[in-house]
RNA sequence: GGCCCGAUGGCGGAGUGGUUACGUAGAGGACUGCAAAUCCUCGCACGCCGGUUCGAUUCCGGCUCGGGCCUCCA
């Protein structure tokens, strides 16, 4: 059990005004810092999304929990959110150097669509994960074939000073800003490249603005540029579209920790060139570890890897890998097994369980109003002590984000409500912890968390009759038949729980 | 070759200069016709070698192993 008091502040300071200060882990300086905000009461968060020529693989979806904890961490502290996640349709690269081919362009060719409806359809795949996931919606998902004309302007803005002209495209000089690569922290000048240098480009570092199509060539995406038709570089999207959302400097830019090595010390170097400062355009460079699988199913190109689908099929609902997820905090490797996710399931049943109990009280339907209609006085009406939990719940959750501890201070709380006079109290407070943490504790049924396995032969209906034909058996007490019965569900993949509201649930694993 | 990170119980994963979360698995008990579910209780760990210290899992150094980035990647 963990012990409350030790997390918890003196209740002196426990009006809700006075909430915790919110401390983030900032990569550009790699050490916490307070947040403060650019503009008052509001936060501005823009998190690099996904490319769109692929499914979404579970480990790309770990960086999207994670930014929506921030989000949702955000909105619970008070501040007006405005959270951009970009769409990248364009842009991305398959081989080694600057020139190669683009993924979109790769897939479009080998599945015969146009390149247009692949990344239309990979979008949307994503989009369902991210539903899946209990993944708030951001202010505004951008899509970045929407701002090429915002980024040839961009381009036009930084090339006569930062750019120089190559056969292959625009390229940005970064020795022309100063302290390139600060966010990586990588020496650019020492070791040697594996990777086969672009001609002429002064710097290894260097990398395209602007990617020409070779002459001769034409692609499904290309537009017309002041270096000749091509399409823009990668980088050059985000810093575009967090600019014109967000306005520079805006207050936190996420992603996963492979872009602090090379897509935002490009991004930093293109914003300081926009902005004409030696400031990075983001007050905090935020960025989630990787979710790691020893068999390295987690790399695209290995062929096979893990989608959140593969996980329903073999009957493990969505927010099993949320709170997966959400057990670890956001800046260690997290490693994926089946045995983990199962953990993760049952903990997340356990406690739609405990929360069942609240849902059944007569006073549910009445909390939650008031407290959707009036969420401050609702919290305010919670006793002294009562409230305290939500203050734990708030100096964990600030220390940047440490969702692991805060899953703790959830169940420990819930523990401490056992008297039925304190079911309105427990409901305000899951609703306000949950508001963070995503899980959808009161929105979610035992039985929405019961995910029929794709192996699964037998049916529902077939189920119910041989449970019915059992119990008929058990109020005769002819055991051998119910037992017979039972061990009949057991071998087509189902156990069978009598003190269970539930009554069954598939077996996994 | 360069840069960076990690190593905690069966598995996952927090945290800490001294009393070492939590989840899950496991053990015992209650309940059950018997199980399961549920509830209660309980084991189980800090990679190796040195150093600093009254005391190190926690700080420092070395080693071993693992991972990431250096090319698109969450």
């Amino acid at each position: 059990m963990l012990s409350l008091s030790k997390h918890a502040r003196p209740l002196m300071a426990s009006s809700m005004t006075d909430t915790v200060p919110l401390k983030l882990f900032n990569s550009l300086t790699r050490q916490l810092e307070p947040f403060q905000p650019v503009h008052p009461g509001e936060a501005r968060v823009y998190t690099c999304g996904p490319t769109v020529y692929n499914y979404p693989h579970i480990g790309n979806m770990r960086a999207y929990v994670f930014a929506d904890v921030l989000g949702r961490t955000l909105s619970f502290k008070g501040y007006k959110l405005t959270h951009v996640i970009n769409i990248t349709d364009v842009g991305h690269l398959t081989d080694d150097a600057d020139a190669g081919e683009d993924k979109l362009e790769k897939a479009a060719a080998e599945n015969a669509q146009s390149i247009w409806d692949i990344a239309r359809h990979y979008t949307q795949a994503y989009w369902d994960d991210v539903k899946a996931l209990n993944i708030r919606q951001p202010s505004q998902w951008s899509i970045a074939t929407d701002y090429v004309p915002a980024m040839i302007e961009f381009a036009k803005g930084i090339a006569a000073q930062h750019c120089y002209e190559l056969d292959s495209g625009l390229y940005f000089d970064t020795s022309t800003v100063a302290n390139y690569g600060r966010l990586a922290r990588a020496n650019t000048d020492g070791g040697e490249s594996r990777i086969d240098p672009v001609d002429g480009k002064r710097h290894a570092a260097d990398f395209a603005i602007w990617r020409k199509t070779p002459p001769g060539e034409t692609r499904q995406m290309e537009w017309d540029s002041p270096w000749g038709k091509g399409a823009p570089g990668w980088h050059l999207e985000c810093s575009v579209m967090s600019g014109q959302l967000l306005g520079f400097p805006f207050d936190i830019h996420t992603g996963g920790i492979d872009h602090r090595e090379i897509h935002h010390p490009n991004e930093i170097a293109q914003n300081q060139a926009f902005c004409h400062s030696d400031a990075s355009g983001a007050n905090i460079w935020m960025h989630n570890n990787f979710l790691v699988e020893r068999s390295g199913k987690m790399s695209k190109s290995s062929g096979e890897f893990l989608r959140l689908q593969l996980l329903v099929d073999k009957g493990y609902h969505p927010l099993a890998y949320r709170m997966m997820c959400l057990q670890a905090h956001y800046r260690s490797e997290l490693e994926f097994s089946w045995e983990g996710l199962a953990a993760a399931l049952v903990r997340l049943k356990r406690l739609v369980n405990a929360c069942a109990v609240l849902r059944r009280s007569e006073v549910y339907d009445e909390t939650v109003l008031l407290y959707q209609t009036d969420r401050k006085s609702a919290i305010a009406r919670l006793p002294l002590d009562r409230r305290t939990h939500l203050l734990t719940f708030d100096s964990v959750i600030s220390d940047d984000l440490s969702t692991p501890t805060a899953l703790v201070v959830l169940e420990a709380t819930l523990g401490t409500f056992g008297n039925a006079n304190w079911v309105s109290d427990a409901i305000v407070t899951v609703l306000e912890m949950d508001r963070v943490m995503g899980l959808g504790l009161l929105a979610t049924f035992r039985q929405d968390l019961r995910i029929r396995p794709t192996s699964a032969t037998i049916t529902e209906p077939e189920i119910g009759a041989i449970l019915a034909q059992r119990n008929e058996a058990r109020a005769a007490k002819d055991f051998a038949i119910s037992d017979r019965l039972r061990d009949e569900l057991t071998a087509n993949g189902v156990e069978v729980m009598d003190g269970d509201p539930l009554g069954w649930d598939w077996k996994l694993g």
